[in-house]
DNA sequence: GAGTGGTCTAGACCACCCC
DNA sequence: GGGTGGTCTAGACCACTCC
């Protein structure tokens, strides 16, 4: 957390987050920057990088690094938005969680090859309800080896499972990979969520790993189509 | 595409690819590599941090580099998967499009806020459906600054946009912005593509931009919810 | 030609992991 | 202690843009 390119990185973006530099504004070069920051260069492209990577700025050859000017728009229904990955942890201790179902079971083939185990492995198989502002939003079923997360419980279902792996556990949660889809709304969405037969989900499926490269969880979320949206910048190539 | 560390990393996403380092494989350790590649650590490290980004690899202090056990599972509709970011143009050349609509307009206050114009800057207003296997998949409403990209007509959309863009107009498209959310269907969507009431879209909005930060395209893209499904990597912090 | 970012080198020291 | 990756330096040369 000390490594010098990520206070670069910070404090840059909290200058353009905070307006110091505007949309299109032109960040000082390199060679001032390493003035600046009393470092080399490579530890200055290593924090312009970072914000490129994450579409803050971009960079041109012989131009100098600007503020990219970005503003996604349209809202029918005033969604929430998520940047992909739901390593936001912040955003869901607002949300509140209801245990729908909690119980083991053995790992089906298709558990048992994302989770990378075999199959009749014991799986931990999770149903909860999220509710934002009290209001059922989220149909989440979760799978988790027992074996690489011992010890879940209710009590540990109501606080943060996140939370338990990390600070309990001490494992570190690493990555994951996401797939984004509509989806009918079935009974059980129309049952929970309060949805009709013509409103649809949002099914966001995800595999989350470990520092350790081992995957811990499989998961399928049902989000109420008009609550929440999904966002992500990527790169050309 | 000359540089030393996109090749080391082309050569070894390639190895990977073709099983030569197989699920949770450890690569040779960086300074094997700078020897085999004949190069400094710093660029076999900027090789290998593309393949951490990628999700193809992960490396961990004191061990080593190892290959990362992806795999997703669940496919309900035998759905075609779609990386995040819409760049992937070996892709649209596989699709037909039909033209439903090519005009002119004045950009309206979303449009104009979203392209960086002023409200009722001309632009163009294109509803296109997309066929794949001559069916019809998609269909999408895009919106374009007529300044920043002139000449477009029907033989240039019947073509592809993006390639008139790269090679005609000689800009280059470096990044964009996307949301995903799922949405009832419309009238349009039934007509068009053929779903019934309860059917959904999974709407994919996005800004590109070109290589100097402007916005140049503004789109909504209505998939059908059985025939797509979009992918995306991410990493904790 | 001056300014800027893109790549690359050959080292250095440190933190972490396993034996 | 030996192996490994994480960070950082102080240069170097090149490619591109603008004047």
């Amino acid at each position: 957390m000390s490594a010098k390119y990520k206070k670069i990185y910070e404090e840059l973006k909290e200058a353009i987050n905070d307006g110091e530099y505007g949309p299109g504004a032109k960040l000082p070069d390199e060679l001032s920057l390493c003035q600046i920051y009393d470092c080399s260069r490579m530890t200055v492209k290593k924090a312009l990088d970072l914000l490129v990577q994450e579409g803050k700025i971009f960079r041109k050859q012989g131009q100098g690094s600007f503020v990219l000017n970005k503003q996604m728009v349209n809202d029918p229904y005033q969604i929430e938005e998520i940047p992909v990955g739901g390593f936001d942890r912040a955003r869901s201790h607002l949300a509140k969680s209801r245990i729908l179902e909690f119980k083991l079971s053995f790992a089906s083939s298709d558990v048992a090859k994302a989770l990378h185990l075999k199959e009749n492995d014991p799986v931990y198989d999770i149903l909860r309800l999220r509710l934002y502002d009290g209001e059922p939003t989220v149909i989440e079923h979760t799978f988790m080896p027992v074996n690489l997360i011992p010890g879940i419980n209710e009590d540990v279902l109501n606080h943060s499972i996140y939370h338990y792996i990390e600070h309990d556990l001490n494992l570190k949660i690493a990555s994951a990979q996401q797939t984004n889809r509509a989806d009918v709304s079935n009974d059980l969405d129309h049952e929970v969520l309060g949805l009709s037969d013509i409103e649809p989900v949002l099914v966001v499926e995800q595999i989350a790993y470990l520092d350790n490269g081992m995957p811990f969880e499989y998961s399928f979320c049902r989000h109420r189509y008009d609550k929440f949206k999904f966002t992500a910048f990527s790169l050309n190539r």
